[in-house]
DNA sequence: TTCGATATATACCATGCAGTATATAGTTTT
DNA sequence: AAAACTATATACTGCATGGTATATATCGAA
């Protein structure tokens, strides 16, 4: 059985992910946090040693569902190619997707953090690692079992292919226009379908 | 001849500028401000209006360095390939030419704005639609002069372009690793040369 | 159901914040 | 050089901030 504070912390975390994401680290305050807990300082700091640490807590809250997410977009396909575009498939449509978390946790973060916040820009840099790590195992699987043929190493094509779907990502963010992530997406598939499909 | 207040203007808003793009909004007091000019609160609220209207003539300061830059190195060129490639080029240094910035205009303003600030985030969008029409030009003069051939519009083809460039930029910055860049340069010169080339 | 432990609320602190009124210094104009 | 004007510095306001000490309420076990 879970303890009172251990469902009180599990709800300060997933009702306050949003917020820090969407506002940053520096743009959330306290009062923002027991405004829309509806609980008091006390709660909170009885939960959390401080801001920084709840802000962690929030955003690896964020990056778990987004490594899930993932997790089960390339789990439940049989073939790499399948597999590739179950993962296509899910950014196509990643603007829905993130936006119960307040947008992309990895862009915002990994931007927001970048000189002002050491602990969060380094959780962010593991989270990108991570997911090029998951992308490259499915390229990796594929290459072994002759399914496609890469120009260069697993990692290196998963690093490629990120950042082309994070660049999307970004516009999307920046420009309000979900086209952006569309049209990437589309230039994608082709790419898989024509340049590494054996 | 300029007067006082102009060259203190000036001087103010280069000095802040990438201060408030390191930072952020937000995360920029005006205390920050008067440290890193020597001048008081007084000096900077006599020659700006508010907080706000001094990150965004920051902003624009930064913007209008990046696109005067672009415009170089597009304009300086003979054909649409060299000038494409020119412009590759400059990408691919974008590091050293947005440190002085404090990071890239465009995607610290563009994120860290978002949900913060809708004059900040409207002035990134309108530099963003500058961009791709500044590259989309290039393209679209390539196209008439048949020095290239394009599988979209030129407007659509920049627009990819540039999504595939601020992923290189988006990553490099989370990241912290120049390769991002260099190594999404390189693919797109490939692109470039075989894919559009006539 | 009472008691001890745990969890939350209240009230508070020092500090930092954006912004302003006014005094002083600096610069032009006469 | 004096007067008129402009630009910067000083000192201050009210408010929000992150964080804490302590009181109160709620919970789990006896």
């Amino acid at each position: 059985m879970t303890t009172k504070a251990e469902r009180t912390t599990a709800y300060i975390i997933e009702t306050v992910a949003p917020i820090f994401n969407k506002h940053g680290y520096v743009g959330t305050s306290m009062s923002d946090l027991t405004d829309a807990t509806g609980l008091t300082k006390g709660a909170i700091y009885g939960n959390f040693e401080n801001k920084e640490a709840l802000a962690l807590a929030a955003f690896q809250y964020n990056s778990t569902k987004l490594l899930d997410a993932l997790d089960q977009c390339l789990g439940a396909e049989s073939s790499t190619i399948k597999r590739l575009n179950a993962l296509t498939d899910f950014y196509r449509h990643y603007d829905e997707f993130t936006r119960d978390l307040g947008g992309c946790p990895v862009l915002n973060v990994g931007v927001d953090a970048n000189f002002n916040n050491r602990l969060l820009s380094g959780a962010a840099r593991e989270i990108v690692k991570t997911i090029e790590g998951k992308i490259a195992l499915v390229l990796e699987t594929g290459v072994r079992n002759n399914e496609i043929r890469l120009p260069v190493t697993p990692l290196q094509f998963a690093k490629q292919l990120y950042t082309m779907i994070q660049g999307a990502v970004a516009m999307a963010t920046i420009s309000g226009d979900r086209k952006y992530l569309i049209n990437t997406i589309a230039y994608l598939e082709v790419l898989i379908a024509k340049e590494i499909k054996r």
